[in-house]
DNA sequence: CCAACCGGGGTCTGCCATAGTA
DNA sequence: TACTATGGCAGACCCCGGTTGG
């Protein structure tokens, strides 16, 4: 029943404030406050005052639990309308298994979600249940990134997205994962994801390789978020990689498509930067150019790693008496946090582990396959200390 | 039984700038 | 001209385990 008025409200309100003309609004107000479908306390006397702030809207916040101070910060103009509608947003959301804290930590996030119709609303959310299983899976995305969901308010531009995203031949899993990964893609414009796909395509074909859906599909499924990076940054990206490794066309294709595939998203110049130091870095320890670049070939995504997270990983392992031969032998060890190694190293050395003898690949197991190689270690020393009588 | 090799999975928002709109 | 919609940016790993060959 309250929806039923209040969309009643709504188109009422869209046509007397749909003009440009101040003193309509006014004459509006006055009206709307006469039938008080909902008190208001906007005062717009001329051009030169500020309307006054809207004691419910803020009160209806407040209550809420949204960060006003924060809200008003992100997008001032919500809170200059006369038309909001945060009370259907919050039944809206709590009917679908939301919290009131994540409803109010959601608005303050990306206040013009209560500027949302109901049917605008409830239309959006049935698309993305297009795609998701469930009101759950939803809510999840929206506390993560309330922008995804709401910064957009043309459902056609997302239903056309959703369809020509399967046209390109990704499954409903596939779309499945990219809304729970990278939501914001089904927020871009129809245009702009088209870009992307037609660009990878062109990457594809000019590398030779004769199936651009294939391609395509392979890419996303590897790096969910490349439909929301620019094709700029993505452009670069290729060409930092086509000019720093010396690879033939399929060889980069594998390579972006397969392990390099996350590197796309990285910011301007990040993979230079990054893999500059790692050439310093390496080089000082006397490692050729040749080396360093199979090293990082092997695992390329140590180019996520920072200057200094890398330094200090590898500064870490020399410490502790591991030679740069072990380290380069070993790529995947630059997978471990710097504080994985330390345990380890600290624990494989009180077991009687060399290191600077034994193999470092345990360095980056699987907790799981460490824990039984190390209890197993454990286990010889107390052996030995036992034939020995002699341990501590 | 062991370990080398290799692929997979999660995940990526919150902010700013600006063209367009009413 | 206030406000909206949209593009684009910076940022910066760690862990798990199947398969396979010895």
């Amino acid at each position: 029943m309250i929806m039923a008025s209040r969309n009643v409200w709504y188109i009422r309100s869209n046509f007397l404030f749909g003009s440009r003309c101040w003193m309509i609004r006014y004459s509006a107000e006055i009206f709307l406050k006469s039938i008080s479908c909902r008190p208001f306390n906007v005062k717009c006397d001329n051009k030169n005052t500020q309307p006054l702030k809207n004691e419910d809207l803020l009160n209806n916040l407040l209550t809420m639990g949204v960060d006003i101070d924060m809200a008003k910060r992100r997008q001032p103009g919500v809170f200059n309308r006369v038309v909001t509608n945060e009370q259907h947003l919050k039944m809206f959301l709590l009917s679908k298994g939301a919290s009131d804290k994540m409803i109010g930590s959601i608005i303050s996030r990306y206040p013009r979600a209560i500027t949302r119709t109901p049917e605008s609303l409830s239309k959006r959310w049935g698309l993305w249940r297009k795609i998701m299983t469930s009101d759950l899976e939803i809510v999840n995305i929206l506390e993560r990134s309330p922008e995804s969901f709401f910064r957009s308010n043309n459902n056609l531009n997302l239903e056309n997205n959703i369809k020509f995203l399967s046209s390109v031949g990704l499954t409903h899993k596939c779309l499945c994962r990219l809304l729970t990964s990278a939501p914001r893609t089904f927020a871009n414009t129809l245009k702009l994801n088209k870009q992307m796909i037609e660009f990878l395509q062109q990457v594809c074909l000019s590398l030779g390789h004769n199936s651009p859906t294939d391609f395509v599909r392979k890419i996303i499924s590897k790096n969910p978020s490349i439909l929301i990076q620019s094709t700029k940054r993505v452009n670069r990206n290729i060409e930092f990689l086509q000019s720093t490794f010396n690879l033939n066309k399929e060889e980069l294709l594998l390579l972006i498509c397969g392990p390099g595939a996350g590197l796309l998203d990285l910011s301007n110049d990040y993979a230079k930067k990054t893999y500059k130091n790692i050439k310093e870095k390496l080089g000082s320890l006397g490692c050729t150019d040749e080396d360093i670049q199979k090293f990082v070939l092997s695992y390329p995504n140590m180019i996520f790693l920072s200057e200094k997270k890398f330094n200090d990983k590898i500064d870490f392992l020399i410490e502790e008496k591991i030679s740069i031969s072990q380290i380069i032998k070993n790529p995947r060890i630059m997978d471990s946090s710097i504080n994985t190694l330390k345990t380890r190293i600290k624990e494989l050395v009180h077991a009687g582990y060399d290191l600077s003898t034994s193999n470092i690949a345990l360095l980056s197991w699987c907790q799981k396959r460490y824990k039984v190689k190390l209890e197993k270690l454990n286990g010889l020393k107390s052996a030995g200390g036992l034939l020995q009588c002699n341990d501590t």
